[in-house]
DNA sequence: CGGTAATCTAGAACAAGTTTCAGACTTGAT
DNA sequence: ATCAAGTCTGAAACTTGTTCTAGATTACCG
């Protein structure tokens, strides 16, 4: 009773697919179209930026109905979203190779996100796509988003070298978070410098030392 | 040579309307309608948020032509980014009212903060309008944004009770804003609970006490 | 193999932001 | 009062995201 297997992604269900390597079961085939379309997403992205992702080209580009690319991802922002996904994972990767060489957990981290604002400046328009998707979600994408959330954050506590967070440090994490995040954002839209970005990400990190067991006053416990 | 007055908002030019109280030149009739129609956008907003703010019916709603919306705000990002520059002018009107009344600066601004923080949660749909609007804005909209930021920056060093801030203090002040957004963002998109959004506002404006003279290691100075 | 249910395709249709246009209306100067 | 230039209106057109439909294809079960 089906076809080419299950649906990869039952669109107005909610639920589904929340982990990344609980893929549910994709034909070879599927899994191809979902490659070549998230290939010509990051395509397309890369010229043009958030508006270049049109999605019938994505859909003639990566030769797959538009209905198709529909049901695979439910809309525009989930497909950047997860073309997104898709590339953190892979600078998530990079960054394992290369650890960052600073002495202070505030330095590792602040080196860690610079190495990856530099990968973004070479693609800027990609990053853009991806930054405007992010942050111009509305409910329906919350699951995917919060995905690279938590993503983001592996990477940072990574950085940190922390198994163990304390709330405080994850407090701290949070708000670094935050200020990467929007720091992309007002670079991206031309009204911050990069010198300004990285000033930002520096004057952020410096909470990290305000949690570290040994400092003073510990921040508040989030309860 | 002209009918109602000088144009509004030429709509392609760059450069046009820089700061708030330099309004070029309105007829009666023409500063009505503009009131009208932010009037309108807010109202619309406030009911189903961005989505609900349809410039046909913004149009219609402040009994304009659709032809001349766009005349005084060249596209929906403006108009949302006007209404909210709107709100802030009058928060701003409020705030310095009632400032806040705690003993550092840290306290006082995250105070200030969760007042602010406070008002949106009453106007939720409205809040989302405009704070998406903020961050789905692509360069186009960069100055109307800029000034956005700039006013929050005043409302920020009002509560801190600077008149020449340092550096430093500007810089935290930035990453003070780029949490307050972001963590907005996260709060909109149903990521984070209020009792979140506090934390994060409290943690962030630690920041502003290790910049304080008479602490420890001052922040890299933006050059 | 045959049946069948789900998937995929092509293309039309719909929705909302944006643009365009012809004509009516205002304004300010003469 | 008249005129020229700019503004406003109403309506249609265009663009791109999203939905829908009918029919061709595919996967898997028995």
């Amino acid at each position: 009773m089906s076809a080419e297997a299950k649906t990869p992604a039952k669109a107005a269900q909610p639920a589904v697919r929340a982990a990344q390597p609980v893929t549910p079961p994709l034909t070879e085939r599927q899994e191809a179209r979902r490659r070549r379309i998230l290939h010509a997403s990051a395509q397309l992205a890369s010229r043009g930026g958030f508006d270049a992702v049109q999605m019938r080209e994505v859909a003639e580009s990566s030769q797959v109905a538009l209905g198709t690319l529909y049901r695979y991802f439910p809309s525009k922002v989930h497909l950047l979203v997860a073309t997104m996904q898709d590339q953190l994972a892979h600078m998530h990767g990079t960054l394992r190779k290369k650890p960052p060489a600073g002495d202070t957990a505030a330095e590792r981290v602040a080196e860690t996100l610079m190495r990856a604002f530099r990968a973004l400046q070479r693609e800027p328009h990609l990053a853009d796509a991806m930054v405007r998707a992010l942050t111009f979600t509305d409910r329906s994408v919350s699951p995917e988003v919060d995905q690279v959330s938590r993503q983001t954050t592996v990477i940072i506590l990574d950085a940190m070298g922390l198994d163990d967070p304390t709330p405080a440090q994850l407090s701290a994490v949070r708000v670094i978070e935050h200020t990467w995040h929007s720091a992309l954002i007002t670079w991206l839209s031309g009204r911050a410098s990069i010198a300004q970005v990285k000033i930002d990400i520096e004057t952020v990190c410096r909470l990290i030392d305000l949690t570290d067991p040994g400092q003073g006053a510990p921040l508040e416990v989030p309860r």
